[in-house]
DNA sequence: AACTAATATCGTAATATTGCAATATATAAA
DNA sequence: TTTATATATTGCAATATTACGATATTAGTT
């Protein structure tokens, strides 16, 4: 029913999976990467860099800002998204890190 | 239009974008727990594990076998799970490293 | 105050995802 | 060969996502 069962799976499986949604886009990945890259957070050249428009641009950033991936501060009249590094930390730990074994398959 | 615009993007965002799509739910990351707990890959006890109908999962593990995060063998009348390794360190490379600097933001 | 630039929100169309009952398929067991 | 077990597929209803034009909002600028 495209409606998600969330209640019957662990908090710590629908944060990963809520992470996980969150750059499930390419768009998304684009925008990380960028803000990555200029270290310095920039606010819309994001507009300018991705072919999107401003609208669904926008709302990119605002799922990744709603994740906490990302984070906005108000400067003047524009405003100046950056990586927020400790969700950025937690991604790495749940997926970077591992208890993958060698698990010798079928 | 619920359509992504997948040739806009790098070959590259759009792998992550698609890994991280077939990790964006939470029974399939309890799928991959679960195989990654029972190292030997253990076949539908999983559909005795997680609360949700047999074709429910079996559409799920489909997913996680196309992203290539899982393989499954056939196995008399039964097919075995289990982790795809090589998918999996790529997974962790992809998330796990990161060229994040300390950017002190705005 | 009127104008402009930067960003967000609304509304909507197109498409994708989720979940499952019903059913099909395939293999083993009796 | 009938029966049981394991898994996949189909079809469909409910909901979510994606994209964007139009429009609102907000804050500088003139």
């Amino acid at each position: 029913m495209g409606v998600t069962k969330t209640d019957l799976f662990t908090e710590n499986q629908n944060e990963i999976a809520t992470l996980a949604k969150a750059i499930a886009h390419p768009a998304r990945v684009a925008i990380i990467e960028y803000l990555l890259k200029v270290k310095a957070c920039i606010c819309n050249d994001i507009v300018n860099e991705l072919p999107l428009a401003q609208p669904t641009i926008s709302q990119h950033l605002k799922e990744l800002k709603n994740a906490g991936i990302i984070k906005g501060n108000i400067e003047g009249n524009a405003i100046c998204y950056c990586i927020n590094e400790e969700t950025f930390s937690k991604i790495q730990g749940l997926f970077g890190t591992s208890s993958l074994q060698k698990s010798s398959c079928c």
